[in-house]
DNA sequence: ACCTGAACACCGTTCAAGT
DNA sequence: ACCTGAACACCGTTCAAGT
């Protein structure tokens, strides 16, 4: 399609601008540039900076999702499924050292608005569920909240891993080192 | 002592105003209303953000230094001394959902000065050389590198595991099953 | 030695005005 | 329906001027 869409070109530069220097650097008029209108314009489409950043991370949320769906179709695997999770993380380093978009906002948390809030707390739920389903693959005698636990607790280190790989100057092999050690561990499957 | 030194309660209010907010919000003006001067004046103690934020950062570390030789002297429980080490990140939580200073200026990595980036790499240095040595305390055959690897991936599942929780509205109490379910897994001894 | 007011180019936001 | 210039109060930084 050749059918030029405002709305989506904004969203395209300012979620890679999110995801590179977070909710506090992301500039209206810097998205203004690189779109080609006024600064004034982006508030047509979106009013405030937080209806930005929170239809951002909707989609990213909802993209996420579809990705996970289409990981847990594809193969039923406890071990593919995790690599394909960890490699969400992992692709989002290797681009130019950028950060999760939900994880960098997570650190901004009382800069944002409530609606986007809301959206960080559904980002963390969609990972948390999807990986309860993948933990449930393999037959166990653990209870449901310890499984829950274990998701949660999978979803922070893999966050925590980016992080810390990104504070290195985007240290994917550090990255990789720390994932692998959270699987001798026996954190992730 | 009742001698007012400018240039440390300069140091104290930014403190806490990037441990709850980050660099990229911090204000040299906020910071001259709360210490009782003109932002000018911020700048005669610290020229640019950077130098400012490079002290921060310099000063945290080295007080996480002294209070973590303070634990491994006190006691040479592995149990104990890892209990401190996470009480350090969980205090911050406590304390108004704020994060670890080096945490949230990770996320903040690129936009960050030179100097200020060289202190976070000390911050993870100082963290993992000390867990290297923790980790030591239990005879094991691990060798060296699985050990300092085993360090990284704690340092990283606990930032982690702060950043999600202050995500969650300083959800202290997921803080702590996130760190339980470390140890459960065998992340943590 | 320490502080200040004024200026500069930035920022999000608003709004009347244009097509 | 979509865009714009101008204004507002913010920001870090600089500097000449004050004590």
């Amino acid at each position: 399609v050749t059918t030029i869409d405002t709305r989506q070109t904004i969203m395209n530069a300012a979620r890679a601008m999110v995801q590179y220097r977070g909710y506090n650097a992301l500039s209206f008029r810097e998205i203004a540039k690189e779109v080609g209108v006024k600064s004034a314009s982006i508030h047509y489409h979106f009013p405030t900076k937080g209806d930005l950043a929170t239809a951002l991370a909707r989609r990213y949320t909802d993209d996420l999702a579809a990705y996970l769906d289409g990981l847990l179709s594809a193969s039923q695997d406890v071990h593919d499924c995790i690599d394909g999770f960890t490699g969400f993380f992992r692709g989002a380093l290797l681009k130019d050292n950028r950060m999760c978009l939900c994880g960098i906002l997570a650190a901004e948390h009382v800069d944002l608005p409530t609606d986007v809030r809301a959206e960080l707390e559904r980002f963390t739920q969609v990972c948390v569920r999807w990986l309860v389903k993948v933990l449930s693959l393999k037959k166990s005698a653990k209870g449901k909240a310890v499984v829950q636990r274990q998701a949660l607790a999978i979803f922070a280190a893999v966050e925590g891993a980016q992080l810390v790989a990104r504070s290195r100057g985007g240290d994917v092999a550090g990255f990789d080192q720390t994932i692998e050690a959270y699987r001798t561990a026996g954190l992730l499957p």
